[in-house]
DNA sequence: CCCCTGACGGGCG
DNA sequence: TCGCCCGCCAGGG
């Protein structure tokens, strides 16, 4: 099922550094994209997320687009990507995440 | 083989 | 400040 035959390293890359997300902090495509130095950008990102949308053990209800916006809410059913992360503390208006500076975790700077 | 689409993002008007 | 367009890469019709 898993494409990861012809991108396993790419892929991998993502869902590690999407598990390394800390609970009650969230992180963008973007930052994904360039921490791994894809310059195929946030697109692929968004792209393999949609690939993964079936592993739970992939806290994909962390990544959010580069405004804090909960695009990838659709996939989880109704509210449940709001409901994940509003359970780890952070705070959603209107499918936006608030604070998004401060609970965004930016793996280039946080991850050592 | 060609065209369209997509959990994005940055640039320009 | 808001909205539209283009780039990027792979998969599906």
């Amino acid at each position: 099922m898993l494409k990861s035959e012809t991108q396993p390293n790419k892929f991998d890359d993502i869902y590690q550094v999407v598990r390394l997300i800390p609970q009650g902090r969230v992180t963008s495509y973007g930052a994904i994209a360039e921490y791994l130095g894809l310059k195929s950008g946030a697109r692929f990102v968004g792209w393999a997320m949609n690939a993964c949308h079936a592993d739970p053990t992939i806290p994909a209800h962390r990544v959010v687009n580069s405004q804090g916006l909960l695009t990838g809410k659709f996939y989880f059913g109704e509210n449940r990507m709001q409901q994940l992360l509003e359970n780890e503390g952070i705070m959603v208006k209107n499918d936006k995440v608030l604070n998004f500076n401060q609970v965004l975790w930016r793996p280039f700077l946080e991850l050592i």
